[in-house]
DNA sequence: CCTACCGATCGGTAGG
DNA sequence: CCTACCGATCGGTAGG
């Protein structure tokens, strides 16, 4: 069971279901967790459709294990750098910036993963539902979070509203990415970051909730 | 070809007609354009895959008929009762409203018909893709449309940006058709409203971009 | 991880 | 609008 032969047949599972799930996430971005197919990864990565259901069990375990992979890269790529600045308005302000820049290098081919998936699971009961609102309401939550904390160091008014002020900056981040995905509108970002900016810099910060 | 017995015919595919496109709308917008099978629809109908293809030719067809039923539903309930308010302001605000009220109220039980479909076709090309995309950006150029109207009254800043009102607007409704179908809540529409009021109301529309 | 298979469902056609 | 059918594709299982 712990012998190198069977130790080499796991790595290679390992590596094979990363393989799997990475270019899972690329296709649900753009067709969505149901257009995505077992045999239509399994194409892509040249293993065959069994193979690809041995890893998973079912096309609903894949469904899970491909929103986790999308939940990991996001917090790579925005949330953990935002967490080397000081918590309050700077961090708020580049977490913002990071999804921005997330949304517009594609590092899914569909924009925003969650985007994409959301509006497909929305009115769709079920566990796959309930995974993906669950990892857009800890991202919502951590905007929420840090504005609290600005506001808590003096950074925001004190009767500014953290949960009305992460509505806006989250209403703009998912709009701009809409925009330039659907529109391919180049006015998009720069619109968002002009939005963002009114919420966050000094000038205008004296604006109330 | 023109006697009663055609003329009855006649009639009679048109009602069914739109009995399927109301049907194909609602289901569109929780399970997708994609997801909206013949079959389906049929069965729901109480009538033939078979007679469904006849009176639309194709599921693509149904798809772009689908589509332009929902753009009438959307200017019957939003757009239209806006236009009897005076240009400007006024009407921006009812605009808004009216989206919202719209949204809120489950006209198409996914909620947003447009939000629903736009994710869904916003990075798949061809025709589908592009009859979403100008029914949106039309909803869009209204809004923006009306921004400048109200500028010129004098109602906003001579230095206030239309283009940058109606994205934030804009944003501001499509998150809360999101918050609310997504997670169910009750949050969502006076977030909207207070974000939107604070964006046309006099004590903050010194608000510049 | 594989081949070989299953039933179900899909969009679409033939012919009426 | 109907019945009867087509090939293709789906998710999943058997057995290795």
């Amino acid at each position: 069971m712990t012998d190198t032969r069977t130790d080499g047949r796991t790595a290679r599972g390992d590596r094979t279901r990363r393989r799997i799930l990475r270019r899972a996430a690329d296709i649900a971005s753009t067709d969505g967790l149901d257009g995505l197919s077992l045999a239509g990864v399994a194409r892509d990565l040249d293993i065959s459709k069994s193979g690809v259901l041995a890893l998973f069990g079912s096309k609903q375990d894949l469904q899970l294990a491909t929103i986790r992979t999308a939940v990991q890269i996001f917090r790579e790529r925005v949330v953990e750098p935002a967490m080397t600045v000081p918590a309050g308005l700077r961090r708020l302000s580049e977490l913002c910036e990071n999804q921005l820049d997330y949304s517009r290098s594609r590092v899914f081919p569909g924009g925003c993963f969650f985007s994409a998936v959301s509006a497909e699971f929305d009115a769709k009961p079920g566990p796959v539902h309930d995974l993906i609102a669950a990892s857009v309401a800890e991202w919502t939550e951590l905007i929420e979070h840090t504005a609290e904390q600005a506001r808590h160091a003096g950074e925001l008014a004190p009767d500014a509203d953290p949960a009305q002020l992460a509505f806006e900056l989250v209403a703009f981040l998912d709009r701009a990415n809409a925009m330039s995905v659907l529109h391919d509108d180049p006015t998009a970002y720069p619109k968002a970051m002009t939005a963002i900016h009114h919420r966050l810099n000094p000038r205008t910060r004296r604006y109330r909730s």
